[in-house]
DNA sequence: GTCCCTTCAACTAC
DNA sequence: CGTAGTTGAAGGGA
């Protein structure tokens, strides 16, 4: 299956070690041994030897001792005299006994027969599905309060969760959801007309068990849209506090009930469909295109048939900080700690045994098979947290050390393996920049906005020697002298805590269909025309039914493509729905009728253009119907959008926003993120096919396998 | 199949 | 902003 261990060309240079011994034979009967004294990590020693294997009686190489740590009955080792790790933790060796074998299964947990009376107890304590709320705030912070107000129609709760007291019987999985005014919304018909919308109903078995890049898109689209909308009409409930309450946990169990799902077989290396540098926003997500099944566990694994007898060997983890891992400057090592050793309840500790992933690992060790590794990060200021799948590890080696509460923790060197593509350490490098540890390679100017923006947005060009694009004065927005006339005069709002979602009376949600279209960080919940608040509205600058006004809030640069000219990437990811920017420039024409874009002009947006549905956008072709034409020319004044690429598979889409004010509509366009957008992968979005497609076709180079050939 | 257990979540409240 | 507390779902294993 794989290769063998000492055939990869690129490891890194040392002397092959000729004491490694790799038995064919079932590993139970070998015994690992350690080459460093106990305790002591092999990465600080000069030169450490690799984690060897030999047969459990000896003989042991030079400076090595048999590795005993968490022994756990003696009838397991008969030889020994110490009884175990509990009685001499701080001596991992034998002293002068030298163990017989013993099969590495004995390394096992017994069952705790002996807990029964507590773990009767926790069972008895435990309720099910009783949470009085069932549809979801936003997975991510929301500084503002809700809303006290019901909004009829909207306002939800379990229907048949009455009860939250800790009655001790278990509830089936309630299915509906009840509206304030008794009206059943059915979450499974919001599910179902999504499944049917992007053609999930057929899925069949062969994309659940080995997906691609559009399967696994799609599959995390709609999650995202599930977990989204449960948000927002969640939102739009009164504000209940103190509920635990898991969108992403909701929407991840709707998906899979229903199979909608891809990679479900475990497998060893590579995901397909998913690309080294991906990004994802939940644990959920991971799940659900195969990446790393166990909903929290750090460690995935599966059993492989050797010969006669299976045994597990870690497919993935998760590095996530969860343990006091060695943080080092090294991203290409990973020190990644066992699992296990601690009681979630209380955060008591034990010695970690050599079972479930753990042992896994230590097979993968052996068996020097490809791991995947998926990096949690925890950004500053941020609570939320992101994973980014950082691509193939192999296990270099194993040792047990001690922790800060004496307790034993394995611990595991994972080494990536060469010739991926940047992911970690990419989002190492940005942090340095932005810290002003490093300099962007590259680096023209660290902010051609001058300060107009409320980012700086550098001006990079690590690929040839040009010094920048042509000259344009910068604008962040779209001014107006001739706005379009309201149909209807509009009052705006007294919201003067910012537009909540639950406020029936904000006549900002009212043109929005009652919903507001952002989340309570901004991102994108609607497919239609956005109706955002305007220069009347009470509500302050930070309304999140502002989002568009507020300025960018990502950290852009302008760089020289490879073969596009410049174009516009991000150093930070950018979740699906995110918003990026408007577009900026001089209107050059609010009247109906055919534009002709006489002077060949490369910085138009024109909202009348014709645009292909976007498959990722839940009805995109009817929001791309623009309510006024309007053609904005970013040729001498514009903003970062004008650097924007054209691409067939766009990663952005544009919405209309509608600002009103008394009889004057203001329209501007809005930039999201169709899906979740790694750090510095570019920026694009369909240019569209004008009325008049004769003249100004240029060759596309998205490289897309829908490419088109050609834009305008 | 069921039930129980474990688990580098994700949230809210203080 | 740290952390303590709360509620969890999936999958392994018995």
């Amino acid at each position: 299956m794989e290769q063998g261990l000492n055939s990869d060309s690129n490891a890194p240079p040392g002397p092959v070690d000729k004491s490694r011994v790799y038995e064919v034979r079932p590993l139970r009967c070998l015994v690992p041994v350690f080459p460093n004294p106990p305790g002591m990590s092999s990465i600080s020693t000069p030169n450490p030897s690799p984690f060897v294997c030999v047969p459990p009686s000896g003989p042991f190489p030079p400076g090595v001792q048999p590795f005993y740590p968490f022994l756990v009955s003696n009838d397991s080792q008969p030889t020994t005299t110490g009884g175990g790790a509990q009685n001499q933790s701080g001596n991992f060796g034998f002293g002068s006994s030298i163990p017989a074998p013993v099969p590495l299964n004995s390394f096992r947990t017994p069952t705790p027969q002996a807990n029964g009376e507590s773990s009767r107890a926790k069972r008895a304590s435990k309720t099910r599905g009783s949470a009085s709320v069932v549809i979801e705030d936003d997975g991510y912070s929301d500084s503002q309060n809700h809303s006290d107000q019901y909004v009829s129609g909207f306002s939800m709760h379990v229907a048949d969760a009455d009860d939250a007291s800790n009655s001790g019987k278990r509830r089936g999985r309630p299915k509906k959801i009840k509206s304030g005014n008794g009206e059943d919304i059915d979450v499974e018909s919001l599910v179902n007309n999504l499944l049917t919308l992007y053609k999930l109903k057929e899925f069949d078995d062969f994309r659940r068990s080995s997906g691609d890049k559009d399967t696994t898109g799609t599959v995390l689209l709609v999650f995202d849209l599930i977990r989204r909308k449960l948000s927002q009409l969640e939102e739009a409930r009164d504000g209940t506090t103190g509920v635990a309450r898991r969108p992403d946990l909701k929407a991840c169990n709707l998906l899979m009930t229903k199979g909608v799902r891809t990679n479900n077989s475990k497998r060893i290396g590579h995901v397909p469909g998913v690309d080294v540098g991906d990004i994802f926003f939940f644990r959920m997500e991971l799940c659900l295109v195969g990446l790393h099944a166990p909903s929290m566990a750090g460690i995935d694994y599966m059993s492989v048939k050797i010969t006669l007898t299976e045994e597990p060997v870690a497919v993935s983890i998760v590095a996530s900080g969860g343990y006091e891992d060695d943080d080092g400057d090294d991203c290409n090592v990973l020190i990644y700690s066992g699992q296990g050793g601690v009681q979630r309840r209380d955060g008591q500790m034990f010695d970690q045994k050599l079972e479930r992933g753990n042992l896994a690992l230590e097979k993968s060790l052996h068996r020097a098979n490809d791991v995947r590794v998926v990096r949690g990060i925890k950004e500053a200021g941020s609570a939320a947290k992101i994973y980014v799948y950082d691509g193939l590890y192999k296990i270099q080696e194993s040792w047990a050390e001690k922790n800060k509460s004496g307790c034993n923790v394995f611990k595991y060197k994972l080494i990536r393996q060469p010739g991926q593509p940047e992911a970690f350490s990419l989002w190492k490098s940005i942090q340095q920049w932005r810290d002003g540890n490093a300099t962007r390679p590259g680096l023209i100017i660290p902010d051609l906005t001058s300060g107009a923006e409320t980012q700086p947005v550098a001006l990079v060009n690590d690929i040839d020697g040009e010094k920048g694009p042509a000259h344009f004065s910068y604008v962040p927005s779209l001014k107006y002298s001739q706005p379009f006339p309201a149909s209807r005069p509009s009052s705006g709002c007294h919201c003067l805590g910012g537009c909540q979602p639950g406020d029936s009376n904000c006549p900002c949600a009212q043109k929005n269909d009652g919903l507001l279209p952002y989340s309570s960080i901004g991102v994108l919940l609607n497919t239609k025309p956005i109706h955002e608040c305007g220069s009347t509205c009470a509500c302050p600058p930070n309304c999140r039914n502002r989002t568009t006004q507020a300025g960018i809030k990502v950290r852009l640069e302008v760089f020289k493509t490879k073969n596009r000219g410049w174009g516009l990437r991000s150093w930070d990811p950018i979740r699906a729905g995110g918003f990026i920017c408007v577009y900026a420039g001089d209107i050059i024409k609010v009247t109906a009728g055919d534009f002709e874009n006489e002077n060949d002009d490369n910085y138009i947006f024109d909202a009348s253009r014709h645009y292909e549905p976007l498959e990722p956008v839940h009805n995109s072709a009817a929001s791309k119907k623009a309510p006024f034409p309007l053609v904005i020319s970013a040729k001498n004044n514009g903003n970062v959008s004008r650097f924007m690429n054209h691409n067939c598979s766009p990663n952005v889409f544009w919405q209309p926003v509608l600002r009103e004010s008394n009889s004057d509509v203001f329209l501007h366009i809005g930039f999201f993120a169709i899906r979740h957008i790694p750090p510095m992968q570019e920026l694009t979005y369909d240019y569209g096919i004008p009325a008049k497609a004769d003249r100004g076709k240029k060759k596309c180079l998205c490289g897309s396998v829908k490419c088109r050939g050609y834009f305008f």
